[in-house]
Parts: C-alpha cells; structure tokens; sequence
DNA sequence: CAGGTTGCTGCCGTTTCGGCAACAGCTATA
DNA sequence: TATAGCTGTTGCCGAAACGGCAGCAACCTG
C-alpha cells in the first residue's frame, strides 16, 4: 500500500535525519538515489528545500512549507490505512503519546492498562520530555496526543481540552505542616522546600510567587524530576510542590500529604493541555484513547474540585 | 509540480467523470494507462475501489475511503502551492462558493467586489442551488466555501459560523399589509400568497406553521426562484416569504416592504451556516475572504436585530 | 442486428528509478 | 599538516514502471 512517489517519503526521512545519507540508511536504498529524489523535487518545486552545509541539511522556508504538506498526507495515509483495516475487524495500531511527567505516577498507566484491557491489539509509544518539547514532537508528528502544561500553543496544534488543577505542597505525614488543610506559600518557606529546576513548568508557576515575597526561600535541594522530589518529599528532606495528579497511589497509602496551596487567598492553578496536531484527521482507534483520556483527566478535576472546594 | 502518483489523480478523475474513459479523456492520457493505475491501486489497498457496472463504476465503501484520502492530500497540495506562491509576493488564486439563492442580490456580490478591488488576482467561482447540494459539493470537493440553511450537517463539513435571520412577509408598497410593523402568518394568508416549492428552504420553514393553522391558504403562485417570488410581490400579486437578505437594495429604493414575521409572539428564524469541509486547511487567501464572509454576514445580522428587535 | 458504449489486456518504445563507483568539499583527529 | 571519515553529487547501466496503440469481450441502445 505504498502509492504515493517515493520522492514526499525520501523527503520525510531527510528531514527527520538531517541528512541524505542516513537517511538513505533509514529507507535502504542508496544515498545516490535519495539525492536524486531531492533535486528533483526542488526543481519541480523551483526553489531549494534544504540549505546544505558541511554535515548535514537544514530545510529552508519552502522546505517547511512542503514538510508541513508532506506531514498532513503521510498522516493521513496512516489514518485511511487504519480505517480499511478496521473495516474487516482488525483494530490494531500505535498510539504515540508525548507528555509531562506529572501523568506518570496515575494517569496515563491507569488508562493505558485500562484500554489495553479492552483493545489487546492497540499498542502505546510514551514518551515523557517538557512541555515545550512536546508541542516540538506534534509539531514534528513524532507523537499523535501531547498533554503538557497549557502555554500558549502554536495555531498548528489544537487544544483539545484544558483541565486545571490545583498545585500544592508535598509534605510527609509527620511533617509540622501536615495537619493543616491548605498552606500559604509563606508557612511552606518557613521549612526547607525542595525547589523545581527551570526545565520544569513547577518553576515558572511558583517563581513569580516566590519572587512577590520578602523572604527568599531556606536553600535545601535543586531538582528536575517529579518522581524524585517526591520521593524527597516522602522522606521528610523538605517540602515539594506538585499538583495532585502525581501523588495519587502514594497518598492513599498515607505516606504523603497533598496541601492545596493558596496565595493571596486564591489557589494556585497549574493548567493541563491535551494537544494533536491541527491539520490532522486522527486515526479511530486512536481518536477512541483520546476521548477517553480527556473523560479521565476531566473526571480528576472534578474531583479535586470537589475534594478541595474553592470560590472562583 | 507534480510529485504525486499519477495514481491518485487519475482516481479522483476516475471518481469524478464516473468512468476510465472519460477520465483519460479528462487527463488526456490513454485510457489503458489510467485503468492500469486503478488496477494497480486497487491491487496495493487489497480490495476494490469501483465497482463495475455496464456504464461506468462506482465507489465501493474502501474507494470512497480512498477518495477522502485522495481529496485531502489534494487540497493540501493546492494550499502548499497558494503557499509557495504568495511567498513570491503573488496572492493569486480560485475560489470556489457554493451557495443558496439569498445571497445572490446583495451579499455575494457586494463582498466580491469590494474583495476584488483589494486583491485582484484572486477570481471566483460561484454556484447558487439549494442546501442539501450546497453541502454536497463541498463534501465532493467542488467547492471551497459553502453557505446554506442551516441544517444538521455531516461530520466531515465544518460549521464555520451561525447566523440567524429574521423570515418575513414581502409585499409590495400599496398592498393593505405595508403599513403594519410586523405581520402574523395568519394576516399574510388573508391574501394571495406567493408559496415556494419544496426544493427551496422557506417551504421547511414555513410549512409546519402553516399545517398548525386552521385555514389552509388561498392558493395563488408557486415558484421554486427567490428572484422571481421577489419580483412578484413588488408587482403586488401576492405576499410572498423571505429573509431580508435578498431585498436590501430593492428595500432601499422602498418598492418592496419587508415585514418581520412573528408567530405566537416569537420570531421565525431562518439559520444560515457558512461551511467548509473539516479535513482540510484552507489556503491564505480563501480563508482571507472567508473572515470577511463571516463579519459581513455578522454585521447585517447585527443590523437587522438593530432594526427589528425582539426579546429573546 | 449494427453501432455505439464500457473496461481490460498483449505488445513495445520511452521514461524513470535505483545501485555502484568515483568525485569534490568539508571536519575532526592524529 | 596529513589522513581518515564524513558529507552531497554525478556518470554509467540494468531493471522496473509508464504510456500509447490496437484489439478483445461484454453491455446498452437504437
């Protein structure tokens, strides 16, 4: 089921690669011929698709132009592929999924064991990077669904739901702090915090917080990784700030508390996105996990809402 | 610019014309190539795209799977092209609008014009027929823009924008009706009444209000053309039923009266949709004039319910 | 039954594609 | 500074694909 010139799919894989010759190693065929393909375009084309220097090509303006063209028709040849298949029964396909950390603790195993159970031959790609990076891979169509921090997203992408939840402070159950029902940013600084690192969205939430005080917080520890700071958090090293989503299984167990945080008298948000790539019409199967990923991630707010209630 | 298959255009001819040799006809390209090229294509999806019959073929369930593969690569490749062009300065292209009668005496025209006098290398073509065919042409692929009554449309067309527009009586400046502010239905049927066909919209709209009155109208003219019901009413033959789309200009030059139609005390909207097909990314220029469709319908939706305001 | 369709299929020349090997240009390492 | 390794490009040539021509059987329309 190949009908498409082999030219846009020579194409495709010099842009992932970067290169003619690897991606010729991709395609096994011969760099000769990759190079051939390309020049032929660019002349039907009539402009120059990649800027060639020394190790390596780099597209140009209308080279991105025709990547983006090229994406729309190789994805939605995966789609029409998946549709004939599903017509004589077989749901099958992969499912490549970028996102933030904070979904790796509950969320996305949950779903993914869930909907396994029920479409054994429906298979995952997960791959977990910071929010910019995964608007980057849509962008590139290295992954289909992107969950990440809700920045302002490019107009290629879509947002396909928004779900906010309420970040707090991690605590171990025998912390000071860990009676209270909400905390202040100021009580959290009174004790040693373990701080996100710029790479993660936590710090660009609580920076401008922290940076309204007059205090500057006790230093304790520097971290880039969810799991870690929780781990941290559940041994009593200091106090975390996560949203609710990451701590679900460990908070049942009581070895951690959650402390909505509030400043100002108002909490604070931490805004998930959902993502897929504006100009695609998604496979079936794989618009199927998408909807119920948003059931799920709206389900969760619902019921921290209900859990911790709030004036809007 | 052409590095596609040949297969994929000689099936969207194939699909088109309905028949291999008129499609080569089409392509001038000899007719056994073009049905070597569905032979092949049907050969790499593994199942028929057509099927036979004594004149001509038809799409089975896969082609027509094919063929909204085949539509969307091929529109985006248009857009790839208006892209490539306008970045060599040139803003130059077709657009295609379907769209029902209503539009043609004041809106269309107005807005091509004024469009026209901005950018002059973008032409139009324009079709007027009813709703159900306005959908259909765009689902086809023979139209970019599509404005019709608004009715439940498919999945695959997108519903750009909702307008509502006021139904009223129109009648002539001496008829006994002219003088009144709005008009019940019942009042209208008291005199000769121009009915339109069921082909055209109005009729839907009208006829289930009619059907709850006890008297049945007095039979006087049927006609299925918004123009010539338009022209009788002004000749004073009968009351005929419109949005006031249609007669601004000839409103303007007070032959005809637009009368607002109430029934049970409420308004009797008339909903236009402006659409285009989902899958698809518009090019710069026709999404261009598509914002302007958009404003404008909404700036005489905004007047009329200035003109004739109602609580909702 | 004749004259027009329709889609399909050998045959054959032309075009295109891809592999091999060689070339020039660049970078990093010794 | 020389060498090894990488890059993209280009003749050459065999193989595959494409397209045109003519003829086939099947069908509809007079």
């Amino acid at each position: 089921m190949r009908f498409h010139s082999p030219s846009i799919q020579y194409f495709h894989a010099v842009r992932r690669t970067g290169s003619i010759r690897a991606a010729a190693r991709l395609l096994n065929v011969a760099s000769s011929a990759v190079s051939r393909q390309i020049l032929k375009l660019e002349r039907e084309v009539g402009s120059p698709l990649f800027e060639r220097t020394a190790r390596g090509l780099t597209l140009t303006t209308v080279g991105e132009m025709l990547a983006r063209h090229v994406m729309n028709v190789l994805q939605d040849l995966d789609r029409f592929r998946s549709d004939v298949a599903s017509l004589s029964g077989a749901w099958h396909g992969t499912i490549s999924i970028a996102c933030i950390e904070s979904l790796t603790e509950s969320v996305l195993p949950d779903l993914i064991a869930s909907h396994r159970s029920r479409a054994k031959r429906v298979s995952f790609t997960t791959e977990v990077m910071g929010s910019s990076d995964v608007l980057e891979a849509l962008r590139r169509g290295e992954a289909d669904i992107g969950i990440a921090i809700a920045l302002r997203h490019p107009p290629d992408l879509r947002q396909v739901a928004l779900k906010r939840f309420r970040l707090g402070a991690l605590v171990a159950r025998e912390h000071p702090l860990a009676r209270r029902k909400t905390v202040t940013l100021e009580q959290c600084l009174a004790f040693p915090v373990i701080q996100a690192l710029p790479e993660l969205s936590i710090y660009h939430l609580l920076q401008p917080l922290i940076a309204q005080l007059s205090e500057t917080p006790e230093p304790a520890i520097l971290a880039n990784s969810i799991d870690l700071m929780r781990e941290l958090a559940a041994r009593g090293v200091g106090v975390a700030f996560q949203t609710q989503l990451g701590i679900i299984r460990l908070s049942r167990d009581a070895q951690l508390v959650f402390l909505p945080l509030d400043n100002a008298g108002s909490p604070v948000w931490s805004d998930l996105g959902i993502y897929v790539r504006a100009e695609r019409t998604l496979p079936a199967f794989t618009d199927s996990f998408l909807q119920e990923l948003v059931r799920e991630l709206g389900e969760r707010e619902r019921r921290e809402s209900a859990a911790y209630p709030h004036v809007t």
